[in-house]
RNA sequence: GGACAGGUGGCCGAGCGGCUGAAGGCGUCGGUUUGCUAAACCGAUAUACGGGAUUUCCCCGUAUCGCGGGUUCGAAUCCCGCCCUGUCCGCCA
């Protein structure tokens, strides 16, 4: 969420931010409810004063009086009665008034709050602008010794390579057949050493960002009430994306949601908290099961572990101080982790710079890394995919929007309150990291070699198949 | 799921219709005393929103005692609904 009083201050910043990141937002009638909600507040607020004021004075009165009644007869009650009625009739004329301007108050309050909630974090300066993916700007790649992602697979390797649609069937690591059986399109099995491969590289990642990085290992709920969606910025915009579990539709309690990422109960974990200075950066790591309903996705990479309902990731967030050079700071050293992994998986990668057109609500940069994959992209002559980069990583800036909307704040150096910066990026996200895994470092005979650094969580196997 | 009990400030805990943004204690911070530490003593110690100003933190107002609604001139205090927690019983991965 937005800053209100920076929005008043500034809005020119927030519609073009809004512009540059392709978003419609009800602007002019976020102003216009905003002046009318301050002045009404302001009315309330003034004639409650008032109301307080003389309760406080006729108060003791009435006690006094009522005292009296108790003992008084004839005409002595009838004055006494009559004084009664005179003042409780005194504040009668303002609590009507303010309950007026109360019932209009909440006319507009709902709309108001919904409006604000829409509007979308402007993009960081120096966020090059463009209308979506096609204008993101690749920073630079990285190939493992002896490989080049901008040369043909089978050129290098000395085999044309198969898919990791293929490699599944062969080495019968995943059943989706039986996946969709059971739950559906969009979803599969793993099997033998594909489930095997999947906790591994799970496994590999959450021991780097805990042993390595001093991250704390943390897991947290995947089923949430509406408020940490809301509070995490996934809702209302991304209300479609998420499973919804209608608790509330059996007459008890509230609706649940199920996240499409761990970063909603990382960053739930302190909401509605004001943390000391010296608790920051925190530093999260979860590994969870993220769950999307890919709606809007119809027709789009329908097979193979690619796009799925269900899948389990690694996820990294840190909370720093409201501080950009902090921020790009952390920024900067959590896609070095991911690199730091990739590398040692030997996975050719790039790195792209996100335009305002694709970025979210909540982020105000973001950088996507996309591993290699041989098996993706467009046919060649043969009928066989040529590879392309596909996304498997994204790594976002948020500034205060999403410790705003959490109500997540510290206590500065100065003493002041201030709402915390955060921050977020993959870890590691499987089965889709199978994907460039198995193909890359499938061999000639049909197996998968199975780089060096996950062979301790393989059972010291080096190859499959 | 059933039966009780209960939800008050950073924490413990009093209050059960106006004098209570809320006693007392603990903690924290500042000060005095002290050779240092400790102790003792003194003082301070919520947040949000709105308005104002000599706009860096000063004043005024409003709200907040789990959440929402109601009664009342006035609610932490009474009533209703919901949520949550504890204890016991039942059930169970």
């Amino acid at each position: 969420m937005i800053d209100i009083k920076a929005f008043r201050e500034d809005p020119t910043r927030f519609r073009d931010g809004a512009a540059a990141k392709g978003m419609h937002v009800e602007f002019d009638r976020l102003t216009a409810l905003d002046e009318q909600r301050r002045k009404l507040l302001s009315e309330i607020e003034t004639k409650r004063a008032e109301q307080n004021r003389i309760s406080k004075e006729i108060g003791p009165q009435m006690g006094k009086i009522k005292g009296q009644l108790k003992s008084a007869q004839g005409a002595d009650r009838e004055r006494l009665e009559a004084e009664l009625a005179e003042l409780e009739a005194r504040p009668v004329k303002l609590k009507n008034e303010i309950a007026v301007s109360e019932r209009m108050l909440n006319d507009i309050e709902p709309e108001w709050q919904a409006i604000l909630l829409t509007v979308p974090q402007p993009p960081a300066h120096d966020v090059p602008r463009g209308a979506g993916s096609e204008d993101n700007v690749q920073m630079r790649t990285w190939n493992p010794k002896g490989f080049d992602a901008s040369k043909p697979f089978a050129a290098q390797r000395g085999f044309a390579p198969k898919t990791h649609l293929e490699l599944v069937r062969d080495l019968k690591l995943a059943d989706f057949e039986r996946g969709v059986k059971m739950s559906g399109t969009r979803h599969y099995v793993l099997t033998g050493m594909g489930m095997r491969l999947h906790q591994a590289v799970l496994r590999y990642a959450f021991d780097f960002m805990t042993q390595e990085n001093g991250f704390s290992a943390t897991g947290v709920p995947v089923i949430v009430k509406e408020e940490c969606m809301v509070g995490t910025g996934f809702f209302p915009a991304g209300r479609e994306q998420a499973y919804h579990i209608a608790e509330s539709a059996r007459g008890s309690g509230h609706d649940l949601y199920l996240t499409g990422t761990g970063e909603v109960g990382l960053m739930g974990l302190h909401a509605d908290e004001i943390l000391p200075l010296d608790a920051l950066p925190l530093r999260y790591t979860t590994v969870s099961t993220c769950f999307r309903r890919e709606a809007g996705a119809a027709g789009k990479d329908t097979a193979g572990l690619y796009r799925i309902h269900q899948f389990d990731k690694v996820e990294q967030v840190v909370v720093c101080e409201a501080d950009d050079a902090q921020s790009r700071d952390w920024h900067k050293k959590m896609i070095g982790f991911v690199e730091t992994i990739l590398q040692r998986f030997e996975l050719p990668y790039r790195l792209l710079q996100c335009c305002t057109g694709d970025l979210g609500v909540k982020n105000e940069d973001m950088i996507d890394i996309e591993c290699w994959m041989p098996g993706r992209g467009d046919d060649g002559p043969d009928g066989r995919p040529t590879g392309a980069y596909g996304e498997t990583h994204s790594a976002s800036r948020l500034a205060d929007y999403q410790c705003r909307r959490l109500n997540l704040r510290y206590r500065d150096g100065d003493g002041k309150i201030r709402h915390a910066f955060a921050l977020n990026n993959t870890v590691l996200a499987s089965p889709r990291i199978l994907i460039p895994l198995l193909e890359i470092h499938q061999q000639a005979d049909g197996s998968v070699r199975i780089p060096d650094v996950l062979r301790p969580h393989m059972g010291g196997l080096d190859r499959i198949g």
